[in-house]
DNA sequence: ACAAGTGTACTACCTGCAATAGTGCAGTTA
DNA sequence: TAACTGCACTATTGCAGGTAGTACACTTGT
């Protein structure tokens, strides 16, 4: 289930846009699946359709889901790629980041920990090579 | 100098809170010294003197600047402290972050090497243990 | 053919935040 | 005293996020 906090100062389509991707990534959407359709989303999440569809509509932009009118909406057979490829461009947010850690003078080693005990707590320490063994293609 | 990009979608405000403390922490403004008074700044970044104002409002309540009506505004005395002390809580930022690329499949690899590589631009890859020896650097 | 559900496209409105603009006041300093 | 300082206040503009409601064209299942 996608987890909206209206309270976090984030906006809520930025939210439904990071929730659906993690959904994709962790296979609760399938590709090629079909996604909840607006106004279904609307009612379970207690959000007006119109934000609904803001963050649809980001994603059909990058490719991450694609629209069927009148049929209703499904992740691209190539999500998960799409979304490794964008979230890789975090890598300059990440440089950021750890620049001005280094400017406070944060310990490299406290950084280097901090790196380490999150990809252990998920469970991806090791490299993934090619992640391309997944689900057989069929579509619509 | 202090930078100020209207373009970056970054609010000015916080541009300016940063940039006050980047040169804080780099000895530009060093400690004890006065600030450039409101009016001042506001006339060299060409930007509304109660911008400039919400600003130091801030590092003020931060106790990172010192207010003295009518004379100026200093840099307090442990400034650089309380600067670190605030971005020491930036972990959880880097956590959040990282934890995203984690899910996304990008090598812990990769993210060490940025990190190596970001210390290593900022010349701080030795365990600072008490960076009370350094720089004399100032300028205005 | 029909009804129901789908995505899409609008317009209008409200709210809060960022920023500008201007004025005035009290304190400090030379 | 004059000039500067920080401080406080109001008003206004512009923009983004979000809500609300409507309408339309398409697909699907019966």
């Amino acid at each position: 289930m996608l987890l909206i906090d209206k309270l976090s100062g984030k906006p809520v389509y930025e939210q439904i846009i990071e929730g659906i991707e993690r959904n994709i990534l962790m296979g609760i959407y399938p590709e090629e699946s079909v996604l909840p359709s607006l106004r279904e989303l609307s009612v379970t999440l207690g959000i007006n359709p119109n934000t609904i569809q803001k963050s649809y509509a980001e994603l059909i932009r990058r490719g991450v889901i694609i629209p069927s009118p009148g049929s209703g909406t499904y992740v691209a057979p190539d999500a998960k790629e799409r979304i490794r490829a964008a979230a890789a461009e975090k890598i300059t947010m990440l440089e950021e980041l750890v620049a001005e850690l280094a400017l406070a003078d944060v310990p490299k080693g406290d950084v280097l920990a901090t790196v380490c005990a999150v990809y252990a707590r998920a469970g991806k320490g090791h490299s993934p090579a090619h992640p391309n063994t997944y689900e057989g293609g069929n579509e619509s």
